[in-house]
DNA sequence: CCTTTTCTGCACTCGGGAGTGCAATACTGC
DNA sequence: GCAGTATTGCACTCCCGAGTGCAGAAAAGG
């Protein structure tokens, strides 16, 4: 059933996917015009009409393919964490995650999702099944064995989690939806450290 | 200096902004067109081009009008917040906050905000300097008076602003902008109440 | 080469939203 | 009731983006 793709379909469909991704999270989807995501990937209009059926169609498949991304970055996030055994390294796993989540594509991905969740609801959800949860689950998983090992103080490992993530990037993942930006590298990494410090002291078994 | 305004301006106005409130919030800026905020107010599209120069102008005012609303709750709120002169007052503090900000004006606002932030970098700018600064400089000084007074062990008044805002109602504010709409008061509440308590276990004086 | 498929350029239709002009009408203050 | 101003309806222009049709150029693949 192999059906091979003629190469330059699939040449095409790439710059395709590339540029649109780049314009649509710069401009939204009504903000985007087709002719720009045709000059942008240099190649013709009809070109974009012969591969995709239309404007919507092409928004799919492009956030698709961001979320594709990001997916691969929060399974190897979660690989990270659930091989975190000891309460001490929850620090530098903090500072990792935090990177990933905002200096990486999923913030920019985010940010489009917000715009257009009225629009695309259905993407939204593939997003938040896929990415943040993978992640949410592995955090709590990581706590309850914690929990259960008497290094952390667990009653509702998912709560938990939830304060985690929030401490270490809740401020700037809430700022660079604003401003549209990376957060720089520094303030990322301090806040991360510093929430991490917060919620061992949370956390940690009273005595 | 009065300059008495005619009556039928003034409500003309009134109608306007409050439709296009909705309409916006709803639709977003490209999405939504004049002829849907006459007809949503009951007003000729004429007379909004007799009030405002354009679209622009008329989104301007009307988030800028949001902004007013916004700004009131914020206000309000940390007014309620510099008057806490005990630790055990945070849950309910924390109930208060989470609800105006999750339940009230300030979840749809800060969505269209996001959405914008490209057209209108400055509206972002007003709005987060006036309604989240305000309520993060009250917490900040709450917390520094309890550092000083002992009752809380607290390094940087700002960071555990941050870490209080976040842990009460970072995980229902991220939904909120996905899903656009309020959590259940609910989810709201509980989520408050065990964050104020993850925080108080995380700030508390260590005997 | 030769065939087949894709890509391209370009001109085109169509729809719809921004913004205007104007004459008729409704309202307000006096 | 009168003068002045605001509102209305409606037709209209302008622009621009979605999407199409087609004929010719440009690859693939054998």
């Amino acid at each position: 059933m192999g059906e091979q793709e003629d190469p330059r379909v699939t040449r095409s469909r790439g710059r395709i996917l590339e540029s649109a991704r780049t314009v649509f999270l710069r401009e939204g989807y009504l903000g985007t015009t087709l002719d720009q995501v045709a000059v942008e990937s240099g190649v013709a209009k009809r070109t974009i009409y012969n591969l995709y059926a239309d404007k919507d169609d092409l928004f799919r498949a492009t956030i698709l393919s961001a979320i594709e991304i990001a997916d691969r970055f929060a399974a190897s996030i979660a690989a990270d964490v659930v091989e975190v055994d000891s309460v001490e390294d929850l620090p530098s796993i903090a500072e990792r995650l935090a990177e990933a989540t905002l200096l990486g594509p999923a913030l920019p991905l985010r940010r489009l999702l917000v715009m257009e969740s009225r629009r695309f609801p259905d993407l939204v959800s593939e997003y938040r099944r896929r990415a943040p949860e993978a992640v949410m689950s592995a955090l709590s998983e990581l706590f309850r064995r914690a929990g259960r090992a008497g290094s952390l103080d667990i009653r509702d490992p998912r709560l938990a989690a939830e304060h985690f993530a929030f401490l270490i990037m809740g401020a700037d993942l809430d700022r660079g939806m604003f401003t549209g930006q990376h957060p720089p590298r520094t303030a990322v990494t301090a806040l991360a450290r510093d929430g991490a410090e917060a919620f061992l002291r949370a956390y940690r078994v009273s005595d």
